[in-house]
DNA sequence: AATATGAGATTGTATTACAATCATACGAGC
DNA sequence: GCTCGTATGATTGTAATACAATCTCATATT
């Protein structure tokens, strides 16, 4: 049934992903929310942003719609918006069901992953490594990004990458992330290595175990 | 701070939580969606929706962007939302995480629960037990509502409670969960016996197990 | 001081409008 | 008969306007 046309890639494909404008907007608010660049408990105006973003308020609306269940925003009915205020509570919740999810990410990588995949992991350990040990914590927070794309790519799951993204973007919410690279760099980077250890050895318990460690030491730094 | 009116309890709160008509719009849709009423696959077209429900073209859309984000619908851009169409490997990944997180739940149910707690989860089961036998499958499932009502309030994690009411929510796409119920009673109660078990013996590794062998068992069923 | 009043701001909802895009049918040309 | 281009209609995406409901806050009144 399916007709060769002798393309087999689909670099030739249109991109049309970001075509609407509204879901641009829902990018631009998460971004502008995670950058903390509206703080946590702030009063969104619908005005405001439509200046903002240039745009009408239809448009504002249907993308603070998208947030709202996303959790990164609440309203309250004829109050409108506010960036959600996590309590000390809510963040060990947070943390507590990421670490479970992590936790079986590595499970399913060390199940599922490619010898290659496995491989790739081991190496942006290393990048990760040089860059942990450089000033600036910018190129540690890059590498990390690569890290969990090819853990999830391996883990094979896609719903639960997209879910782990979603907890990731709402802890953003607490300002003090930011600590968490900096002084526990030499820390950090042991449990990562305990991580590619256990994929090399292919025993998922061990990574279950090692990934969830890594996710309570994290949040342990933050609350 | 709190002036004591003389009443303690909220029986007189005005209910203004389904005050705003797309919150209705979103919680109509919702439930259409999940009773098949309207089957996965089906496009939506928003006129149809907004006599549907007798309502404008604003909140319509603003209840499917809620509902979109939810993964409930996925819209195609200039084309308009379709209900979700699971494949069978969504589905499994659904279960996947499903199951690590009904894990992390009886996990911290055995070890935050009180004693009341788990003798009403007790109670509960044996309520599960007499509408198992009966044929009808509505009371297994009301029962098995208030079960995880219990499970969660005792987990103690809002979050969690939270997910895995849209997980459970998502996998009502595949219209075969009414299989689920009938000839697996017997099993079904076994697993679930497991779970008291556990929770009564405070043992929250094999509450663990015994959570995650419940939702495995249920996904063989379905898939 | 406590309450009542009232103005202003903001949200919730509806309505209208129109450009962009999609779907389909029709017809021209080979 | 088949392919292709085009016209047509339907639907979505976005904007703009309007107004009632409600909230906020400052002022006035008791």
């Amino acid at each position: 049934m399916a007709s060769n046309t002798g393309f087999d890639d689909k670099s030739l494909l249109v991109r049309r992903e970001a075509s609407t404008i509204r879901q641009q907007a829902t990018d631009i608010l998460r971004k502008a929310i995670v950058d903390q660049r509206f703080p946590p408990g702030k009063h969104l105006v619908e005005r405001e942003l439509c200046d903002l973003l240039g745009i009408s308020r239809t448009s504002v609306r249907e993308a603070l719609r998208h947030l709202e269940s996303e959790d990164l925003i609440r309203t309250i009915p004829h109050k409108g918006p506010m960036v959600t205020t996590l309590t000390v509570e809510e963040a060990r919740h947070l943390y507590e069901v990421r670490a479970a999810l992590e936790g079986l990410a590595g499970e399913l990588f060390a199940k599922c992953a490619t010898e290659e995949q496995i491989e790739r992991l081991a190496e942006i350990t290393d990048d990760m490594r040089v860059e942990a040990g450089k000033p600036g914590r910018e190129g540690v927070l890059l590498v990390k990004t690569r890290f969990y794309e090819v853990l999830f790519a391996g883990a094979g799951n896609d719903v639960l990458a997209r879910m782990i993204s979603s907890l990731a973007t709402r802890v953003a919410l607490l300002r003090r992330i930011s600590l968490t690279s900096p002084e526990r760099g030499p820390k950090m980077m042991e449990e990562v290595q305990a991580i590619v250890d256990a994929a090399r050895a292919r025993d998922p318990e061990a990574m279950r175990a090692a990934c969830i460690a890594h996710v309570r030491n994290a949040a342990a730094t933050v609350l």
